[in-house]
RNA sequence: CGGGGUGUAGCGCAGCCCGGUUAGCGCAUCUGGUUUGGGACCAGAGGGUCGCAGGUUCGAAUCCUGCCACCCCGACCA
């Protein structure tokens, strides 16, 4: 038998390349830097997206939509903000091209340069802050709670499918409040809402936390984030929710008249999921067989496979299996009726688990005699035999059981990998052989951190939000600490 | 931008060191037939600017020079 995939336990990376590229999820483009997201890996994007904006929706957020082009001054009104994204714009010069007289292709026009260049954004809160400076004078303008669907461009030096690529996909909120508590309470939500689709949605067990200063986003009073642990011991950052403070509404002067009278800056949030949870979604779970996806996220959650002999036997099958189909979609399953005939049902099994599909139905001449149908799980692989009757609700309870198998796996794996540890040598010894979450003492300062990962390449993921209070000591430099941190090399 | 590597059919590769008929193999594709309970088999067919440009030579995928592209490792980051 071909080999589909690289080992997952020889060369993860290659794995996960393999994966990506042959589930046909995606693929790199000819422009450097940028992917083709496939059907069936934009398939699992809109599941994402749907349950996404229903849950923004429920907690009173509205959709909207600002320019991708961003005037270059606007950047650099929040200092912060321009230090943090500067480096890695696009920049749109010029708005038109002419065909070169010399050769066939077409060249600049020099004489349609920009009086100001533009800047493709790699993040929106300046276009919009300069809006809502015009949509907020009284404290009765507020909140607002907006959400946008966007793509936005980062110009990465290297880039992986899904995981850092120069354009991307995302959501990005924005919001505004005439108080500090308020905006604070938002951007708290948005981490719980992030961390409540992650761990019920993908399966996916997360950390919230908030960001030390060195990893907070620029521009940001404070960064909160949803970290998790991939297989191979590394930790992904998920999701993140940023307390702005008054910056942005100081930067682009957005003042509100309060309940007394009283003129102040607004207090604003702003919070982000992109393309990469797929990335995290594929390395958290998938196994040396192919992709395992959840079965509330999978584009395809049940597929069925006839297995027969001749036509006559096919149309008795082909009648059972729609039946099952029809009665299946009905509860809101959807399902894959894959009867054609080019492939045999062998090369279909190892294709469907490829590809991540939670549940197999077969249908052979045995099961017509015997009205069974095979039933198998992508998760364990397990198969068995039921009758025919009973399939609905037996797929629908085993969606659920997939579903929380997947995450009890993860979170068993991340148990297994997480360590308390007190000192340097235990941290350097597990950052070198085993990976994982490594629960340190940190004495909070920008230095150590610094020296750290210089030394060692693990960063502080987040500060957990429920790691209690205890006397303890830095593991690097050995002053008092009153709270460990979660520490792990990072993607 | 530093260090390493690779460019030959849609994909994966051999051939290059040591120049010599019509450039080959596996997968995929197409046609016909037999098959179908874990990647089926037989027969036939189509598909190539050998990364680009120049040079050496009677003759270049192969040797020389220059260029380009991509991948991996580092610096940057979600």
């Amino acid at each position: 038998m071909a080999k589909l995939l690289t080992n997952r336990d020889d060369n993860y990376a290659q794995w996960y390349n393999d994966l990506v590229t042959k589930a046909d999820l995606a693929e790199n483009s000819v422009v450097r830097g940028c992917m083709v997201i496939k059907p069936y890996g934009y398939a699992i994007w809109e599941k994402m997206q749907a349950q996404l904006d229903k849950m923004f929706k429920a907690t009173g957020h509205v959709n909207a939509y600002f320019p991708i082009f961003i005037p270059k001054s606007f950047l650099s009104k929040e200092a912060k903000h321009v230090e943090g994204f500067a480096k890695e714009c696009a920049v749109v010069t010029h708005y038109r091209l002419k065909k070169d007289e010399k050769s066939d292709g077409v060249v600049i026009d020099p004489e349609a340069k920009l009086e100001e260049e533009l800047i493709v954004r790699p993040t929106s809160e300046t276009i919009i802050w300069n809006s809502y400076k015009n949509w907020i004078q009284s404290y009765r303008d507020l909140p607002i709670l907006i959400n946008q669907w966007a793509n936005v461009v980062r110009w990465e030096m290297r880039t992986r499918l899904f995981l850092r690529t120069s354009e991307f996909l995302w959501q990005e909120g924005h919001t505004a409040h005439a108080s500090r508590e308020e905006a604070i309470q938002e951007t708290e939500k948005m981490i719980d809402i992030y961390s409540d689709f992650a761990e019920n949605y993908m399966a996916l067990p997360v950390i919230k936390g908030y960001k030390s200063e060195n990893e907070r986003f620029a521009g940001a009073i404070n960064t909160y984030s949803i970290e998790a642990l991939m297989q191979d011991g590394k930790s992904l950052q998920a999701g993140t929710s940023h307390f702005l403070g008054q910056n942005f509404a100081k930067a682009f002067d957005v003042q509100f008249t309060d309940k007394n009278g009283k003129l102040d800056y607004v207090w604003a949030t702003s919070w982000g999921v992109s393309t990469r949870m797929i990335g995290a979604l594929i390395m958290a779970h998938s196994d040396n067989n192919g992709l395992i996806l959840p079965p509330k996220l999978a584009p395809v959650q049940v597929v069925i496979i006839p297995i027969s002999k001749n036509t006559q036997q096919a149309s008795e099958i082909s009648e059972v299996a729609v039946k099952i189909k029809d009665d299946l979609i009905s509860k809101g399953i959807s399902v894959r009726y894959d009867d054609r005939e080019n492939n045999t049902p062998g090369w279909k099994f190892t294709n469907y688990e490829f590809k991540g599909v939670p549940v197999r139905l077969a249908i052979g001449p045995r099961d017509l005699q015997n009205k069974t149908v095979e039933i198998a799980r992508r998760d364990t692989l397990a198969k068995e035999t039921i009758p025919v009757q009973d399939v609905t609700t037996h797929v629908i309870k085993l969606l659920d059981d997939i579903q929380a198998n997947i995450y009890n796996k993860a979170l068993n794996f991340r148990n297994d990998n997480t360590w308390y540890i007190n000192s340097w040598e235990e941290f350097t010894d597990i950052i070198e052989n085993r990976g994982g979450f490594i629960m340190a003492h940190w004495d909070g300062t920008v230095e150590t951190e610094e020296k750290i990962k210089q030394e060692t390449k693990a960063t502080i993921s987040c500060i957990p939000i429920d790691s209690k209070e205890e006397e303890g000591k830095c593991i690097y430099s050995g002053k008092p600490s009153k709270r460990r941190v979660l520490f792990a090399r990072s993607y």
